[in-house]
Formats: structure tokens, sequence, C-alpha cells
RNA sequence: GAUCGCUUAGCUCAGCUGGUAGAGCAACUGACUUUUAAUCAGUAGGCCCCGGGUUCGAAUCCCGGAGCGAUCACCA
């Protein structure tokens, strides 16, 4: 072992410079700077619960081993805090308890390392939790300075680019992306005690469908085809439900949309849907409700969400109104009494609503409830029974052949879901492709292409099926008090940077 | 895509009506061995986002561009 005798030189000031002179160092004195394994004995937090009542002031003959990143050094690295994934623990290095080399491997360790120390747990007579380090081992050298240690990593460009620095930073990211993984695992067991098995289907598509948006394009060279990326995972879904996969089946996955970006966008985002076979939409309702109360309790422990200025009440049964009831209550006007789409545009104009001149008269309704009414449902509320122009893949309405039997979950003004009563006659549902084409004529650039072998899957037979859809990524911004979507995103979508 | 705003040291930020760049933390040297954003003394550290222009002189004013943010539009 090289004995560090001689007065070294006066080391770099420059951060990256003085880590690469400590790492030559640690290659002189036979260091490695990136071992191979150590192994720890306990995680930070569970040596803070296990030794919650010791004393302050009482030294333990308790061994342990810890690793962890160094978030700060006093005194002249005396005292170290470690940072591991559960949380955090001092290591005090003192002279008395450390051998000569051991002590002098401490003028190698920088913030921002990953090291290891084994010793006793004590706690300090002023209440800190720490380890006697008896030894201590490089296990990563960090070549990097951290942010300020006070302030941390604010820059919000910074945080998206380099995820990783905003995790070993700030404690919120981390939480968010812990509970989002919370709540999908939550979802999944919900969904798996149902009796639903989880499928996957393919994102790389030659036809788009089960949704109205703007689709991303690949292409497959060895097939030499052309493939959008999906926009939704509906139809692939109901073909399994035909074939008796399973009487549910359900996906949690990625969806891509080819559109803008803001606080509630992002263009690839993750959704669950799902299929039972023998439901209706109301079946549904009570499903999707208890599902995102269930979730809301498993992982905050509370029904009660806070979003802003608003406090959510999930508890309750969720509200459930016809959109044309919102619209009449927020406008005074009944759209079920214009018999066509000209009088609904003119009574919408009236409102101040514009409305394309292809629109339909469900389009019209849409317009006006997503101007007037969709931003007030701030509490959990239903919406249903929507129109049928906009609704080509649900089943007409068993009372109003105007409308489908579909609703909309909104809260805090979202759409969180989209659920219907699935539409399993093929001739209708083939004329009701038609029809989208149709619109598409008139000028609709968003509407669905006919899938012709959908239609087929339908002839076989789909059962009486309820489905759904969730937007994953809006339920972990209620969930984790988030206002923004990039912050329940590990990695958002960000422009590249170039120059 | 439109409007407004932001961009200065590794990080967090100052920098006035234009006069040639500052602090704290991090780093380095030293003191200090029971600290908690440790403390004290000192040292070093800059493509002031990029490109033009005005000016004797630009971080600062003007024009163009980039990235980011907020609002709006489209959407979940």
């Amino acid at each position: 072992m090289a004995q560090p005798e001689t007065k070294k030189d006066a080391l770099s000031t420059n951060p990256r410079e003085a880590r690469e002179q400590k790492l030559a160092e640690m290659k002189a004195r036979g260091i490695e700077a990136y071992p191979h394994k150590f192994d720890r004995s306990h995680k930070a937090q569970e040596l803070q619960d296990k030794y919650a009542a010791l004393e302050n002031g009482v030294e333990t003959e308790d061994a342990v081993a810890v690793a962890g990143r160094i978030m700060a050094m006093r005194n002249n690295g005396m005292f170290l805090d470690l940072q591991d994934a559960s949380g955090k623990i001092q290591v005090f290095c003192h002279k008395d308890t450390l051998s000569e080399t051991e002590l002098s491997k401490l003028e190698l360790y920088d913030i921002g390392d990953i090291v290891g120390a084994k010793g006793t747990i004590r706690r300090t007579p002023r209440g800190e939790l720490s380890v006697r380090a008896k030894e201590t081992m490089m296990l990563a050298k960090s070549m990097l300075p951290l942010p300020e240690k006070y302030h941390g990593l604010t820059d919000i460009e910074q945080r998206y680019r380099q995820r990783y620095l905003d995790l070993i930073m700030n404690e919120e990211s981390r939480e968010t992306l812990r509970k989002r993984s919370k709540i999908v695992s939550y979802i999944r067991k919900y969904m798996e005690e149902l009796g639903a098995i989880e499928v996957e289907t393919p994102v790389l598509s030659p036809l788009l469908g089960g949704a109205n948006a703007k689709p991303f394009m690949t292409h497959h060279n060895a097939l030499d085809s052309d493939f959008f990326l999906r926009i939704a995972t509906e139809l692939p879904l109901k073909r399994l439900i035909v074939g008796g996969l399973a009487d549910a089946v359900f996906e949690i996955g990625r969806l891509f949309r080819n559109e803008g970006i803001s606080i509630k966008h992002n263009p690839e985002f993750t959704t669950i849907e799902g299929y039972h076979s023998y439901m209706d939409y109301f079946d549904i309702m009570d499903l999707t409700e208890n599902l995102i109360r269930q979730s809301a309790l498993a992982v905050n422990g509370s029904m009660e969400i806070t979003m802003g200025e608003n406090v959510i009440d999930l508890s309750k049964p969720f509200a459930r109104k016809s959109m044309v009831d919102l619209v009449k209550e927020a406008t005074g006007i009944d759209f079920l009494s214009f018999a066509d789409e000209k009088e609904a545009a003119a009574a919408a104009k009236k409102l101040g609503v514009f409305t394309e001149t292809f629109a339909n008269w469900g389009d019209i309704v849409a317009a006006v409830f997503d101007e007037k009414v969709e931003h007030t449902l701030i509490q959990p509320t239903h919406v249903t029974d929507t129109p049928m122009d906009i609704s080509p893949l649900a089943k007409v309405h068993r009372n109003n052949p105007r409308l489908v039997e579909r609703f909309e979950t909104y809260i805090n003004g979202w759409e969180i879901v989209n659920a219907f009563t699935e539409l399993n006659d093929p001739k209708i549902q083939l004329q009701r492709f038609e029809e989208q084409v149709a619109a598409k004529e008139k000028g609709n650039e968003e509407t669905q292409m006919v899938d012709e072998d959908y239609v087929t899957a339908l002839e076989y037979g789909l059962p009486p099926t309820g489905g759904w859809g969730m937007g994953i990524d809006r339920l972990c911004m209620l969930l984790t008090n988030s206002a923004n979507i990039r912050d329940v995103i590990a990695f958002p979508t960000l422009k590249p940077k170039k120059d």
C-alpha cells in the first residue's frame, strides 16, 4: 500500500480536473474507482426506522454497511451525508476510529461520489443517526460537481433534459415518479383482481383507428411499408374479446399523437384501455370510479386531492350528468330541441362558440360543451350520453337514437376517462365508418378510417361489451399534485438541442 | 403555429439611464475533529445563448436566430 507521505502538489481548482487528479492518485494507491461489488447490510431508511428509538449520544456495537451518494461533507470529511434511494444517513469519520490509511482516503472523496461505509451505529449528541466508520470504500467516482446543495437544481429545462440530476437533487421529483410507479402497479393489480388479463397490441399499425388524432408515421424497410404509430389501442383489444381470449382484457401502453405540446399534453403518453364482456357503460362507470378512488387511497392514503386551489373529493359517488343537460345548465339552451345542425349552429353562434361549416349536430354540441362546461367540472363528473356524430365506435343510446352510451369522466376540468357500451353490430359499424369518410370529404381533417378487418371481426360476433380508456399521465398529475404533465413523465419530449 | 417573458461561473442569482463582470454554494490552499446550508482566512474560475447592427465603447440598445417557460390554438 503506497503511503501518502510526501506533500502533494495542489489540486486543480477546476472541479473536473481536480477529480481527474484524485482518480490518478487512487490509481497510484491501488484503490479501485469503480469496484464490482459492495455488500451493504441496510438501506438508509431501514436504519432510520430500526434505530428511531436510539437516544442521543448513545453508541452501539451494531455493525452495519451502508452505501450511497455523498450529498454533503462537513468538517473536512468528518461528516458525510450519504443518500440512497430510501433516504439519508450520516457517516461519521473520526480519526480515533479510522486507521491512517482509512483516514487518508477521505481526501479522495468528493460530493457526488458513491461510497460505501462499514462501521457501528450511533446517534450523535445532537440527534443525528450515524454510522461510525471503521472503513470506507469508493464505489463509483463522480467526475462532475453536483448542483448547489441549498437551492438545488431549479432550471426547468435542465431538470427535464438531465432527469438523473433532477432526481439526485430533488426529493419531490423522486417522490412523483415513485408514486407514478405505484399508481400503475395498483391499477394493474386492480384489473387482475377483476379477472382481466393484460395484453399487448401493436404500436406499429398500417391503419389508424380508435380515436381521432394526427399520427406519427414511420417506415419498415424490409417490408417496404409505411406504418403509423398507434393513436389508440381500442380496435385490436376488441378483436381479442371477439376471439374469446378472456372475458376482459386490458393494455397499459404508450400512445403517440403528433399534436401540440402543453402542460397537459406530451406527444407520447400512457393510457390504460379495458374491455369487459357483458358489461355496459353503467358497469364501466362503477368500475372506473372505484378504480380512481382506490388508486388515490392506495398511493396517498386519502380520497381527497388538492390541485392548486381546488380540493377534490373522490370519496362521494361521482356526479352523472348527460352532456346536453350540462350544456343546458350552463347556457340555458337545450340542444336536443334542435332538429338539425343549422339550428344548432345558429344557437352556438349566439353563444359566441365558433363551429366549422362542416360541423354536424354532434360536433356543435361538443364544441359548446368544450367551451362552456368542460373547465367547470372540477369535482369528479361522468359526462354521459354523447352525440352519436362524434362517437363512431359507441353503441346507440337505448332511449335516444341521436346519442350513444358513452361517458367521459372529468376531474379538475380534465378528461380522465372515455368509455362506452361498445358498438357490436357490424352493419352499423360499417355505416359509422362510412359516415366518418363522408365527414372527411366535407372537410373534417380528423376522422377515422374504415377498418374492414375490424368490421369482419364484428361479423363473427363481439359480445355485449363495455370498454374504457384512461389517461394514466393525467391521473398521475392529479394524484401527485403536479401542474405539468412533464413532471409525471421521466423523460418528456423536448426539442433536440442543436448548434 | 401565435403572443409575451427568460437565457450572466458547475449550481442559485445580482449587474441602474451603455464605460469593459460580481456574490453565495461547489472547487482549490490552509485553520478547525461532534457537524447539520458547519465555521474562519485566502486562491482560482466567464463564448454574459448564437449571429449581425448602432456606438469611441454593448451583458446592457436594435434586428435576426436557438432553446426554455407561460398563455392561446389543436388535443387526452
